[in-house]
DNA sequence: CTGTTAGCGCCTTCAC
DNA sequence: GTGAAGGCGCTAACAG
């Protein structure tokens, strides 16, 4: 690997000559520029980045914190695609930090001195280390997923969890649908109360009681999601379930065919959030673009680096539903 | 943040002693060694890892290389959890650079200037520009996939498509099946070709002739499966079909039902890889755990770097084949 | 406009 | 056993 000296030496310049001539920080002559340029070609050189960012204070490097989650779910990996591929096009690297559940950071304390520039934080925790750690060291941080009411100050992005689950509702409403069971995602997450917050607005929209017992939580596997839909289908009280993940709405699928239930016949299904092209049945769902989610946080990163932007909170709204056969219009009340 | 200095003066030794105590690199008295310790704890100081890198020429950062395949594969994720989990058990940053389709490393022949100590490459291609480069700035490579011959010499991993394919096929073999379709992955691949391998020694050791027309060729999309599934069931021909992932054979399974085919009762199915948990309905298949393949990636790039260990050939076996209803039992010839 | 000089923070001979 | 000095490769004043 040869060195600015070494490119110095060649063109017959000062180094400085040659880094100015990198960077364009300084005028050089056009003549003196080719020299340069020549002779770096001649010697394959390129600026060694760790000496760069030793002296720039500044690595190009983003971190991107993610917790496993024992199945590491497809919204993740869009965002991950999202974030690496955007930053990537902004000459930034993108470094993979992925948590063991319960592990949190293995490395304690010791984030801070991680070479990285900024920070990306997927699915941020209410006493987040991690978050603790790179405010005390002043590291620009982007959350991405519901911010912690104690980061409200902190950059984040985020889907729009209420409006997805209000526009799931309101079109279940619109084809006739009252008594609509929620399968909703675990309990004390913020997106569970979000999304049950549409669901109430819908509702109460359309002058229909709201109902707690219609409300059922569930994570995000079929077999509990079987057990669940188990139950609700044997009220028999419900013209249409709205369910957490497709996942979950696979369960109702499989415990519907059991028992013999029809859908949408007997039962509408939609579900909030989906993986998207390798469905069967085709549940109706609505469809969030994960990866935009990671393009954005990687330019709202980007923009507090490099042109010192204020914390800003952006509520994405890139959703599309998608309605199939599995929502059926219910004619007599 | 604190530098070496801060600490060296507020111990009251001198920097060399400082850095001695923190790399285990020299004896120094124990009393000096807490003084240390306690002025760093005070300071709140860790050392610099540019700084670290710069003078030891030595980064820790591991480049994980893949292309954006449009539809990212959940193989991919799995890789890429188990390669950075696994790499930061052992102190080493992953750098994730994933290409644009078709845009292979925009960044041209610059790679070598990426500060990373190694390169696990996924899916590495014939010309393969990014080894190339590598190779020529003697950067530490592990491949994850089929190696092209080309680059027989460099250290890889793969999982034994081979013996995937065989397995499978005479699974199928045992339950009475001869006249076995396979909708295999695109043509030209080299895991296309290995498993064709496998399932034509499966029948040969069966004494069952190959016919080559039973062979088709599918990209892993539903779309395209279900197309090509109408015309192999139109045929009729067959009492089985193994299909290169479990999104063909969900392709295959929505297209008899459309046809009032029966599975298993008219049809087995059989995939060659799977998504595991979400599926719907099971489909029997084999399931390899990329995971661990991830992180045999990880650990040989670290035995390559820091024990440097010759490069290696891995063929990892870990796989499980999982029989559901979809595979039926022939009786009848 | 160009070159000289002094760091960035750390590691590593080599004397003491 | 310990410390002083030089260097890793680059950038940023500051002179010239």
């Amino acid at each position: 690997m040869s060195t600015i000296n070494d490119v110095s030496k060649l063109a017959g310049v000062s180094k400085s000559t040659v880094s100015n001539v990198f960077n364009n920080t300084k005028y050089v002559s056009e003549e003196i520029t080719d020299r340069v340029l020549k002779a770096a070609q001649e010697l394959n050189y390129y600026p060694n980045k760790l000496a760069t960012g030793l002296a720039n204070k500044k690595t190009y490097m983003i971190g991107l914190f993610l917790e496993n989650l024992g199945e590491f779910r497809s919204m993740h990996h869009q965002i991950i695609e999202g974030v690496a591929m955007k930053l990537n096009e902004f000459n930034y690297n993108v470094i993979l930090y992925i948590d063991r559940d319960n592990e949190k950071i293995p490395k304690g304390a010791k984030l801070r001195i991680e070479p990285i520039d900024g920070a990306i934080i997927l699915d941020p925790e209410i006493e987040d280390i991690r978050i603790k750690d790179f405010v005390s060291s002043g590291t620009p941080i982007v959350l991405v997923g519901k911010a912690p009411k104690s980061y409200e100050n902190l950059s984040s992005l985020d889907v729009d969890n209420i409006e997805i689950a209000y526009s799931a509702t309101k079109m279940l409403i619109k084809n006739g649908h009252e008594k609509i069971a929620f399968i909703n995602s675990k309990p004390n997450l913020t997106i569970t109360s979000d999304r049950l917050k549409g669901y109430i607005k819908a509702l109460s929209e359309n002058q229909i009681d709201f109902e707690p017992s219609y409300i059922y939580n569930c994570d995000n596997t079929i077999i509990k999601a079987k057990k669940l839909a188990g139950s609700i289908l044997e009220k028999g009280e419900f013209s249409a379930i709205i369910t957490e993940s497709d996942v979950v709405a696979l369960g109702v699928y499989e415990e519907a065919k059991s028992k013999g239930i029809n859908i949408p016949g007997d039962i509408s299904v939609f579900a909030l959030g989906g993986m998207d092209y390798f469905l069967t049945p085709e549940v109706s769902r609505v469809v969030v673009d994960y990866k935009k989610l990671g393009e954005a946080a990687a330019k709202q990163i980007t923009m507090i680096i490099d042109n010192n932007q204020q914390s800003s909170n952006l509520i994405l709204n890139e959703y599309k539903i998608i309605k199939t056969g599995s929502v059926g219009q219910v004619s007599i009340r």
